[in-house]
RNA sequence: UCCCCGGUAGCUCAGUCGGUAGAGCAGGUGGCUGUUAACCACCCUGUCGCUGGUUCGAGUCCGGCCCGGGGAGCCA
C-alpha cells in the first residue's frame, strides 16, 4: 500500500517507550511509533514528546534540519502520530536520560488546530466531555494503566489462593436481591406490549419471565462456592438507581469471593490479605503512575497507601463502635442510636479517630441488613462486617450467610420476599448445607482509593450514568 | 430525587455600582534557543447556557428551563 514507507518497514520492529526507556545502553537503531504530547519548535532543532501510552513518561525525539521533512515535522499539532526511526543516546540536557535522534520521521496521522487537548493541565469535567481522547492525557493515561493492572492483581491473589474464577449470569430473572434497581432486559415492543389484565404479559417476553440486568453475582457465587469451595466473580454489574453523586454509576464491577466451611472471622481475614494484597501490588508495580497521583491528585496518596498495607486490622463489633461514637461527645449531623445504621460521618470518625486506621465493624442489628446474613446467637444482630478505611468509610461489605434452611426462610419472610421466588437459591441449604462467607468490593471504588481520584466517573473508560450513556 | 454552587473566546478564568467584553494558554505569522507545560513580538478568536421579564440600557437584576460541580438519600 505505502511501498517502502518507513511505517511498512518499522511493522516488525516497534520498540514501546517503556522499554526504549529502561535501556541500559545506547542503540543504534530503533523504531517508536506514538502521540505527540507536546513539542517545541525551531529553526535548527526541535523536541517532541512521544507518548505510546505503555509508561507514564514520554519519549524526547530530537529532530533537525537535516530531515529532508524538517519543514513539515515543525507544523504538525500536539496529538500527531508519528513512527520514528533513529538512534538512542544518552540525553545531554536535565530532564530525562534517554533520547532518540531521529533518521526518518513519518507523520502517520496528523492533527489539526481543533484538536482539543492541549499541552496545559485541563480540567477533569473537561476531559469527561471527551471522553474518546482523554486516554492520551497524563492523568487517565495513569488511570487506566492502574486500572489494568490492579485488575490483574485481583486475579492473582485468587488465583495464588487456589480460587475458581466463575462468570455469574448478567441477565437475570432474580428480581428480589434487594441490593437495588434493575436495568429490564425486554424485547417486548415497548410502545404496545401484550397485556393481561391491563398488566404487562411477561411470560410473553424472550425469556419468558421478567428479566433484568444483574445487581449482583452473590446468588450465583454461593452455589458454585458449595461445589468448588472457594470462588470469585469479577464482573460488570448494574444499578438503575436515580443517584448522582461522585461515588456512583450504573455501571461497575464488582469483586466478590464466596468460601466455603468459612465463617465471619474467616471472611475478615480474607478481605484484610486482599486489600493488603492490592495496596501492595500497587506500590510494587505501578510506582512510576502513583508519583503521579501522588504529586497531582492527592498528596499524601503514597503514605497513605504504605501505612494500609503495615497497618494491622482491628476488629469492633457495631455495639462497640456505637457505644464509643456515643462516648466521644463529638456532634454529629445524624444520629447515633443502637439500630440505626452508621452515616458516612460515624465510619470515617471511627476509622480516623476512634481506631486511626483499618477497622472491621462487625455484628450490625438484622433489621438494617439482608436476609442472607447469618443470624447471630443472640437473634438481634447477623453476622455482617464492613471494612472500614480512613478517608473512604466503607470499602468492603460483607457477611457469613445463612446456612440454615428454616431460619433463612424466617427471614425472607419478614423482609417480603417470597421464598418459592428463589427456591434454587434454598436448595444449597435443603442438600448439602454448610456454613459460608464472602464479601463484595467495588473495583471503582478501590481505584478511587489507590489513585486518589474522587469521581468514579473518572476511573471507568466508559462511564455510565443518568443521562450519560455517549461514547 | 432533594439541597447548595456554577455556566463569559477552543481551554482555564477575570469582569467593580446595570453603561455595550478582557487576560493567560491554544491557534496564525515572524524571531530566537539542547529545549523541558521553552521564550520574545505581533495577529486572530465571543449567540456572555437557553428563554421570558424589569430597564433608556442587562454578562451583571428577577422568573422558568437546560447542563455541569459539590453535598444528601440509596448503595458498591
Amino acid at each position: 500500500m505505502f511501498p517502502n514507507s518507513l511505517e511498512e518497514r518499522c511493522i516488525m520492529e516497534r520498540t514501546s517507550v517503556t522499554t526504549v526507556l529502561r535501556a541500559e545502553s545506547p542503540a543504534e537503531s530503533l523504531c517508536v511509533k506514538g502521540w505527540v504530547r507536546t513539542l517545541r519548535t525551531g529553526k535548527d532543532i526541535a523536541f517532541f514528546a512521544l507518548n505510546d501510552g505503555s509508561c507514564f513518561a514520554s519519549l524526547q525525539v530530537v529532530v533537525t534540519p537535516q530531515l529532508s521533512n524538517y519543514e513539515e515535522l515543525i507544523k504538525i499539532g500536539t496529538g500527531a502520530c508519528l513512527c520514528v526511526e533513529g538512534t538512542l543516546v544518552e540525553s545531554p540536557a536535565s530532564g530525562q536520560r534517554w533520547e532518540i535522534h531521529a533518521r526518518a520521521v513519518e507523520i502517520l496521522g496528523p492533527t489539526d488546530a481543533d484538536y482539543p487537548l492541549q499541552k496545559k493541565r485541563h480540567s477533569l469535567e473537561f476531559l469527561r466531555s471527551i471522553a474518546h481522547l482523554r486516554p492520551r492525557s497524563n492523568t487517565f493515561g495513569a488511570v487506566f494503566r492502574m486500572r489494568s493492572a490492579l485488575s490483574f492483581a485481583v486475579h492473582r491473589f485468587f488465583q495464588e489462593r487456589g480460587f475458581m474464577y466463575v462468570h455469574t449470569p448478567i441477565i437475570t430473572a432474580n428480581d428480589c436481591e434487594g441490593a437495588g434497581e434493575m436495568f429490564r432486559v425486554s424485547t417486548l415492543d415497548a410502545e404496545t406490549p401484550p397485556r393481561v389484565d391491563g398488566k404487562i404479559d411477561w411470560t410473553q417476553d424472550f425469556f419468558g419471565e421478567k428479566t433484568g440486568l444483574t445487581v449482583s453475582g452473590q446468588l450465583q457465587g454461593e452455589l458454585f462456592a458449595t461445589a468448588f469451595s472457594d470462588i470469585y466473580t469479577f464482573g460488570p454489574t448494574f444499578r438503575a438507581e436515580n443517584s448522582n453523586t461522585s461515588r456512583h454509576a450504573a455501571e461497575f464491577w464488582m469483586i466478590e469471593p464466596e468460601i466455603a466451611f468459612a465463617d465471619l472471622a474467616d471472611d475478615c481475614r480474607l478481605a484484610e490479605d486482599f486489600l493488603r494484597y492490592l495496596v501492595t501490588y500497587a506500590l510494587e508495580h505501578c510506582g512510576e503512575d502513583l508519583s503521579f497521583f501522588n504529586e497531582r491528585i492527592e498528596s499524601g496518596l503514597i503514605e497513605k497507601l504504605e501505612s494500609l498495607a503495615n497497618a494491622r486490622f482491628e476488629t469492633l463489633t457495631y455495639s462497640d463502635a456505637v457505644s464509643r461514637l456515643l462516648a466521644s461527645g463529638e456532634s454529629f449531623q445524624f444520629p447515633v442510636q443502637w439500630g440505626l445504621d452508621l452515616q458516612s460521618e460515624h465510619e470515617r470518625y471511627l476509622t480516623e479517630k476512634v481506631i486511626g486506621g483499618p477497622v472491621f465493624v462487625t455484628d450490625y442489628p438484622a433489621e438494617i441488613k439482608a436476609f442472607y446474613m447469618r443470624l447471630n446467637e443472640d437473634e438481634k444482630t447477623v453476622a455482617a462486617m464492613d471494612l472500614l478505611v480512613p478517608r473512604v468509610g466503607e470499602i468492603i461489605g460483607g457477611s457469613q450467610r445463612e446456612e440454615r434452611l428454616e431460619i433463612l426462610i424466617q427471614r425472607m419472610k419478614q423482609v417480603g420476599i417470597v421464598p418459592e421466588s428463589l427456591g434454587w437459591y434454598l436448595d444449597i441449604r435443603r442438600w448439602g448445607s454448610c456454613s459460608h462467607a464472602g464479601f463484595g468490593l467495588g473495583f471503582e471504588r478501590l481505584l478511587m482509593y489507590i489513585t486518589g481520584m474522587e469521581n468514579i466517573r473518572d476511573v471507568i473508560p466508559f462511564p455510565r450514568t443518568p443521562g450519560h450513556a455517549r461514547f
